[in-house]
RNA sequence: GCCGGAAUAGCUCAGUCGGUAGAGCAACUGAUUCGUAAUCAGUAGGUCCGCGGUUCGAUUCCGCGUUCCGGCACCA
């Protein structure tokens, strides 16, 4: 067989379709010159064959080419790698004993752990940060080299970059690494990265952090520099703006501002809710009430205060001791405030004899627990140490297990709709080593989960070994104003609960048997959900979760009655409304009850009074008109309508018109609509 | 819990290289009675987070603690 020579030239296939052939050896860098000077300039890499490549890289054979720019998501995220080594470049030459670990992209940006003597401080980021704009500006090459396994260990230990060598360690299948040399720095990396310091202007340093080497907080603790980085200074800017934006939705400025909550030292992690705050809140809890009992559920309550052999029975003692409130009795008496609400609930289903026929049993309870979360995570409402739960436990036989999974993930997808929430994440976490039950229990347990996610069609992402100690969850996972995710609902089965606590129910055939138990939260925490709702709305509340829904807003003092009866016959009708009669502009009132995000100000002025008229403004500026009182009643009566409510009326008009269309002759007065308070 | 930062009037913040503090808004009083995002004037308001230390003198410097902020870890 004779040798056949490699050809002496390649095609290339670019992405509009167009073929180019070029003598070898060619890089990517080479092809983006051949086709015009502004491609030159702008290639960070390539994508050859759909596998990324540096600019640098030859091409062997044939291929699909695409060449990486910064305006690409890929060139982008490029761009944040390579800044993570710049990073490197001005760590060591501003402290040489540093060794530098990994350094990742993230969201937005990137970071780099760095080992070091003592801890960085904002001075150190900021001399961190002008030392890169030097490197950046002297447009340095980044020149790649592909060697050896043993030759990047030998470059590492004479550098004592020993934390590279541990991460060289974890990859014993690498037979070749790629090194980047900026200047006389090197990192080592798959790549690719950008050819040239140029393409890193765009960056910012954004803040310094402690992390734990592989995450683990028995490990040493290592110094985090993270910083952002763009491809124009547009998008840097718009970035920077965008992040401004976000904060000035923080629910905690908020809070302060709408007059919603605070918190004092001496609580810390608990809420002190403000008249405005709680009205949210129960409104909330309303909502829930309404669906759950829609979805067949029941409502009971359990104590706050048990004994703690309970939580000794339940498991809860044994993991979660260090986190719970404890207390010990004159009598010597040793009890617990509960962290969670099962326990109860499964001693308020083991009082009295179950049937299948009773089954399943959906036992809902606003339960408030209380959990000793370490100081560092409290954050505003979003992680507190006393939070109310819309919890439930659903009591069922295995074979009806897979549809309450489904009806439940049904539920709890469809409320977060009413609430506009449509950027929710679903996360399976599986067993994790410490757990109670056989393998076999877990194997059924997950297969129920994954086959309702399933049989609706919904994506999730699998977290192993995040589930909790009595069963794997789901949790659905909402989004705060700057994009940090928190979980809010969870679905959680569990057959270990009810053959600790010994719960029963007798079947068709006389015999007792071991129900399985679902403990889900649809909102999760009302206080972190209705943080979320804040940020969300910016404060904008929905009228129907406003804490004041209108507020009356007189001239004139010659009008304060007027504004005082209008308003007062508002909240007779259910709404929640106030009067603003101070002696103000109208243009100040208008001003601060804007400030305060109230849905609709009612003015009421001469006209208005002659004509028993109100003239609406919505919380946007727009002018809504001048309306009758009874009109204006009717439009806030809409407008502040709950979405189920909504829902439930249309679901009614509906079935009004096939009653009419089936011979019902009578004529139907127009529906009056529900109060919601 | 760990790393870094912060704490001054109800709120947002300035200030004191160590000699016990100031603005705007809010509050209160008065004037004004006004038509769609800030009317004017005056008054009052402070354990400068807490406890120690250094000092003739500490809100300021140092130490310890508390809480908060940004991450990390944790999140039943």
């Amino acid at each position: 067989m004779s040798v056949i020579p490699s050809k002496p030239s390649i095609t290339t296939t670019l992405p509009d379709g167009s073929q180019r052939d070029f003598l070898k050896p060619v890089s990517i860098a080479d092809v983006a010159a051949a086709i015009g000077p502004g491609l030159a300039k702008s290639a960070i890499a390539g994508k050859l064959n759909g596998r990324l490549v540096d600019a640098c890289d030859q091409i062997q054979g044939d291929a699909a080419l695409e060449v990486i720019t910064p305006g690409s998501e890929q060139g982008l995220e490029i761009i944040r790698h390579s800044c993570a080594h710049l990073v490197g470049h001005a760590v060591k030459q501003l402290y040489p004993t540093a060794r530098m670990v990994i350094g990742p992209v993230i969201d937005d940006g990137f970071y780099y752990d760095i080992d070091y003597e003592r801890p960085f401080t904002t001075d150190d980021l900021a001399a961190i940060e002008d030392r890169m704009r030097e490197l950046v500006a002297r447009e340095y090459t980044v020149i790649k080299k592909v060697v050896s396994r043993d030759e990047v260990i030998g470059v590492f230990k004479e550098r004592g970059e020993i934390y590279k060598l541990r991460l060289i360690e974890d990859m014993p299948d690498e037979a070749e690494m790629a090194l980047y040399y900026h200047e006389e720095y090197v990192d080592m990396c798959r790549g690719p990265h950008v050819p040239n310091t140029r393409f890193l202007k765009h960056f910012k340093l954004t803040h310094i952090s402690g992390a734990y080497w592989r995450g683990d907080a028995r490990n040493e603790q290592l110094q985090r520099v993270y910083g952002t980085a763009w491809a124009s200074k547009e998008a840097l800017n718009d970035y920077l703006q965008r992040i401004a934006e976000a904060e000035k939705r923080d629910h905690r400025k908020l809070g302060r501002m709408l007059d919603l909550f605070h918190f004092e030292e001496d609580a810390p992690g608990a809420v002190f809710w403000h008249p405005h705050g709680w009205t949210v809140f129960q409104e909330l809890i309303a909502y829930m009430r309404r669906r759950q009992q829609d979805a067949g559920y029941v409502e009971v309550n359990s104590p706050d205060l048990m004994d703690r052999s309970l939580w000794e029975t339940s498991g809860h003692w044994l993991n979660y001791r260090e986190h719970m409130f404890s207390t010990e009795t004159e009598d010597g008496r040793a009890l617990a405030l509960k962290p969670m609400n099962c326990p109860g609930s499964v001693l308020l289903y083991r009082h009295g004899m179950k049937s299948y026929r009773d089954l399943p049993i959906r036992m809902a309870e606003f339960g408030k627990v209380h959990r000793y979360e370490p100081s560092g995570a409290l954050h505003g409402l979003l992680r507190v140490r006393h939070f109310t739960q819309d919890d439930a436990h659903i009591y069922c036989t295995p074979e009806q297990m897979d549809a309450e999974c489904r009806e439940v993930i049904a539920l709890v997808l469809d409320i977060y709709h009413q609430f506009s929430f449509d950027d929710v994440s679903i996360k399976l976490s599986t067993r994790p080593d410490h757990r109670m039950g056989s393998d076999a229990i877990w194997d059924r347990l997950e297969g129920a989960l994954i086959e309702a996610l399933e049989a609706l069609d919904l994506s999730y992402i699998v977290s192993p070994g995040e589930g909790a100690f009595y069963g794997p969850k789901l949790e659905f996972v909402l989004r705060d104003a700057i994009g940090r995710r928190w979980q809010c609902g969870t679905l959680q089965v569990d057959m270990n609960l009810p053959d600790s606590f010994g719960i029963d129910y007798v079947d068709e055939d006389g015999q007792k048997k071991r129900p399985v138990m679902l403990h889900r939260a649809l909102f999760g925490s009302l206080e972190r959900f209705t943080g979320i709702l804040i940020e969300h709305h910016a404060g904008k509340l929905p009228a129907w979760l406003a804490p004041v829904q209108a507020v009356v807003l007189s001239i004139t003092d010659a009008h304060a009655t007027y504004a005082q009866d209008a308003a007062h016959w508002l909240c007779d009708a259910g709404l929640r409304v106030e009067t603003d009669v101070r002696n103000e502009k109208i243009g100040y009132k208008i001003r601060e009850q804007t400030l305060q995000r109230v849905p609709f100000l009612l003015v009421v002025g001469a006209r208005e009074v002659a004509s028993g008229q109100v003239a609406i403004r919505s919380r946007e500026g727009q002018d809504l008109g001048l309306l009758t009182l009874v009109q204006a009643r009717q439009r806030l009566l809409n407008e502040a309508q709950p979405p189920d409510l909504a829902a439930r009326r249309a679901g009614q008009e509906a079935l009004r018109h096939r009653l009419n269309v089936l011979g019902a002759s009578a004529s139907t007065p127009a529906p009056t609509p529900e109060p919601s308070a």
